[in-house]
DNA sequence: GGTACAACTCTCAGCGCTGAGATTCTAGCG
DNA sequence: CGCTAGAATCTCAGCGCTGAGAGTTGTACC
């Protein structure tokens, strides 16, 4: 029972201390970077994963919800209220597919496609400005890193779905 | 007016596609690490947030809600929200400030110390595991670069909150 | 063809958190 | 000393999203 304030550590090692320190750091900017970007698309009255679908469907064309979904990563339900949103300003339209009658498109209507082909170029400047702390070369360098980071933990996540018990 | 399916792209010049394509690729990194540390403490019921209180207060020592808010990045109401939780579970107390009667300490209670010194080391393993995917070095070459973008970023965060319009 | 199973979407209760306002207290100034 | 500005916390309405379950349609195997 020491009474001193500051416990001592638990047995952690060097790395996992690193490891630790890394989910942080990673934390702290994609915090404050998404801070930006959400600021940046508030002003047009919308959420980053609204403006996700928007960006989404501009650049890919018409997705079937299921794709839209796995491509922003949210759940069953916040597809339908993301679309929900979006169709009711107008941007967004569901259309029915043909070869599935179970599945349907979102498309982006014509007022979709002009809003986005007007707001997408600021968008990407408050990003980039939001990423102006990295040089060029230091930009290359991370986006491959936590590119690996993000695909590898992903896969993690796959296996462990495979055999939930073990 | 193009009928193509694939619109035109507009005016983005390459630094800033390159900027959105590291913001795309830190968010899903964020979101598969998050993911692997929101299971881990899961299994002791627990949120990331809460977990992120207990483990400041495990390392800091007693802290004033008002610094609890800042260092986890929440709101006022969030902070009230995660210590009165914690606090249900008897792993967190609040103790008066005598210094200043308005302010409040978040304390681990004697519960609490145990349960972290228990579950940090698990919780380490789980973050190191899901960062995996790079070596040691990369590790440190990242911690490094997203220190500078989380920092730079927030700062122009600062900036923007002095002069709030141009 | 029927039957079981899986895929796609939608519904809805509820969680975690935000942010504006209320409350309580401190600090500084005349 | 009284007063005002501002800080620390709490309250509470409400937002964005999750995830289990329902409804519907496609698929594969008897």
């Amino acid at each position: 029972m020491s009474s001193s304030r500051r416990p001592s550590p638990p047995d952690v090692s060097p790395a996992e201390r690193d490891a630790l320190r890394l989910w942080v750091v990673l934390s702290r900017a994609h915090a404050a970077i998404a801070t930006h970007a959400a600021a940046d698309v508030a002003r047009h009255g919308l959420t980053l994963a609204e403006f996700g679908v928007l960006e989404a469907l501009y650049h890919k064309g018409p997705m079937l919800l299921g794709e839209v979904q796995r491509s922003l990563l949210v759940s069953s339900g916040g597809v339908t209220y993301l679309v929900d949103r979006l169709e009711q300003r107008g941007l967004v339209r569901r259309d029915k597919c043909a070869e599935d009658r179970r599945a349907r498109y979102a498309v982006l209507t014509d007022a979709g496609t002009a809003f986005v082909r007007e707001v997408f170029p600021q968008h990407a400047a408050a990003v980039a400005g939001a990423m102006a702390g990295l040089s060029a070369d230091e930009q290359r360098v991370a986006r491959s890193l936590l590119r690996t980071l993000g695909t590898q933990a992903a896969e993690l996540e796959a296996e462990q779905e495979r055999e939930p018990a073990a």
